[in-house]
DNA sequence: CATATAGTTGAATATACATTCAACTGTTAT
DNA sequence: ATAACAGTTGAATGTATATTCAACTATATG
């Protein structure tokens, strides 16, 4: 009785493989595992409304941590703790210049992926951005 | 005594403006909050891993939440409270034929996002990756 | 040297959110 | 009608994480 297709014994999944045509083609050609947790890592970076706001303000210029904190109208030490994510993650650099850190975006890769995720949002339309931002 | 120049005050930010003129220029060049609220909300669509892989998959065919699920090797429950979070930054779309419901990606840009950033990641190297990657 | 400022960091706190669990709807098959 | 399965959903729970707070280092300046 009970299952005859898709059977693994400890497995957190608690239905049946439907297609399991698909779910194997589709196994072979997925990227492998620590990739996908790199790309989301990533992402992840990116996804904070703070860091957003920090790498569009270094895609203008060059910035130290105090004018960032002055046009964020944020704590110096909140911003500090977000940079350091970000350097983390290998999306901005930095140079120390005396009392002052001057920190800009790594690459321009950096720069790719905001543009192009700007057109997606651009043509998703206006009035899905309202609802979604908060 | 105290400030004489940035001065905010009601303000959360806790030093001086050190560069007004830096600060002011990248302030109107920079996007509007709510272009930013909605980009940094699209990344955090993207930025965990289970949505990642989930976008990965559809990415190679169109799936149903039981395939996705044994795919993944999680919950149907699981996957589908996260279908609804993609459906919701419209990522991902969906039909319903029969008892299925089949998803698949709802434009190219997904594709071009996700393309964009794999170039990052291989730029950055494979010793980050591995780092990073939890 | 003493003071002020820029910036970092660790711990604490508060919030956001991913997964689980249980109950539910809708469809197919018997 | 009833059973079985696909899928959704709300509440509860546990974990991740953004911000605050306080202490700290380092550099510049009087």
């Amino acid at each position: 009785m009970s299952r005859k297709k898709g059977e693994k014994s400890k497995s957190k999944c608690d239905c049946n493989c439907i297609h399991e045509d698909i779910v194997s083609e589709v196994r072979e050609r997925i990227a492998e595992p620590n990739v996908l947790d790199a790309v989301s890592a990533l992402y992840k970076a990116f996804g904070d409304r703070t860091r957003l706001n920090i790498l569009a303000a270094l895609n203008c210029h060059r910035m130290c941590v105090c004018d960032l904190a002055v046009l964020m109208d944020m704590s110096k030490s909140a911003v500090s703790h977000q940079l350091r994510v970000l350097r983390e993650n290998k999306l901005v650099t930095f140079e120390k210049q005396g009392k002052h850190s001057y920190y800009s975006l790594s690459d321009n890769h950096v720069k790719d992926i905001l543009d192009i995720t700007l057109h997606h949002i651009n043509d998703i339309g206006c009035e899905h951005r309202e609802k979604v931002a908060k």
